[in-house]
DNA sequence: CCCGGTGAGTCCAGTTTTCCAACCCGGTGC
DNA sequence: GCACCGGGTTGGAAAACTGGACTCACCGGG
């Protein structure tokens, strides 16, 4: 049996291919279906079946903003919003190891510098490396080995 | 045009299917195919396909263990070993907006508690929230809107 | 020598998804 | 009347995924 962890949880909802970039999207503000199918590149129906999943997750509210005819918005509830922090990390992790070059998107934090995001404990406020912490496992099989060496 | 940042360029790289399960195997000390192939569930196939691109990525490295017969263990580069922070932060996100109940995997931080990660600005190490940054694009058009209203 | 087992895959047939383009429907602007 | 817009749905082809069987090389036991 497969390992059990909320990794491949969150996967089940939000790792289809195109849902984390139109969670993007609507996280920038884009609320439009139209807009969200121009600026990801999905195809139509494909962008309309991720948006009901995401909708039936609860990761997004549909909302009619006009009655005839009926048209509608999509807005991120807190789960969507909390998404955000795992976006930034991966874009993150891309600038710095897919991408050279220049950074295509850039955010500015409230405190007036270029935003890069740190993952840091939550406890100790160091930033988490992969040597210093340790899987224990609750259900299933413990974890044998956690650090990989060379 | 599709808007271009980092986090649809990582995704081509690590967005599919299993890719992020077979990375979270390797991290955690699993080697070896079948292993992997067990913690994942994904089937041997496309198992084996996800592996060779993710060594042609340069976030795996394959090596060889043994002349006869040839067997070969995947090890993971430091661009693999910096994913980390991106599969805790998703694992914290699942762990609170997925899953109820107590989280079926938990990690242990050097400093003795278990760990929570939280993402903070590299700069003010205040923790990010969604209201205070502000995207802000560099090549293709600039963001109109960030904050996610009500 | 034969049997079974292991590790790392490959092959195959069948099912499911994805993709793309085209179409639809109600309403609006000209 | 006619084109256009927003928000989809439909259809058919192409690609991805699935589970199981198969391979190949070697090892150990009887």
């Amino acid at each position: 049996m497969a390992r059990t962890c909320s990794i491949a949880d969150a996967l089940e909802v939000i790792g289809e291919r195109w849902t984390l970039l139109a969670l993007r999207e609507v996280l920038l503000g884009c609320r439009r279906f139209d807009q969200i199918v121009q600026q990801t590149g999905a195809s139509r129906d494909i962008l309309a079946t991720r948006l009901r999943k995401l909708v039936d997750a609860g990761l997004l509210e549909r909302r009619q903003y006009e009655q005839h005819p009926p048209r509608y918005e999509y807005h991120p509830t807190e789960a969507a919003k909390s998404l955000h922090t795992v976006l930034l990390t991966l874009m993150e992790w891309g600038d710095r190891h897919i991408n050279p070059g220049p950074p295509p998107t850039v955010w500015e934090h409230s405190c007036g510098e270029v935003l890069h995001a740190q993952v840091v404990c939550e406890h100790c406020h160091q930033p988490v490396e992969l040597g210093e912490s340790r899987a224990v496992r609750l259900g299933g099989q413990p974890v044998e080995r956690t650090v990989s060496d060379e």
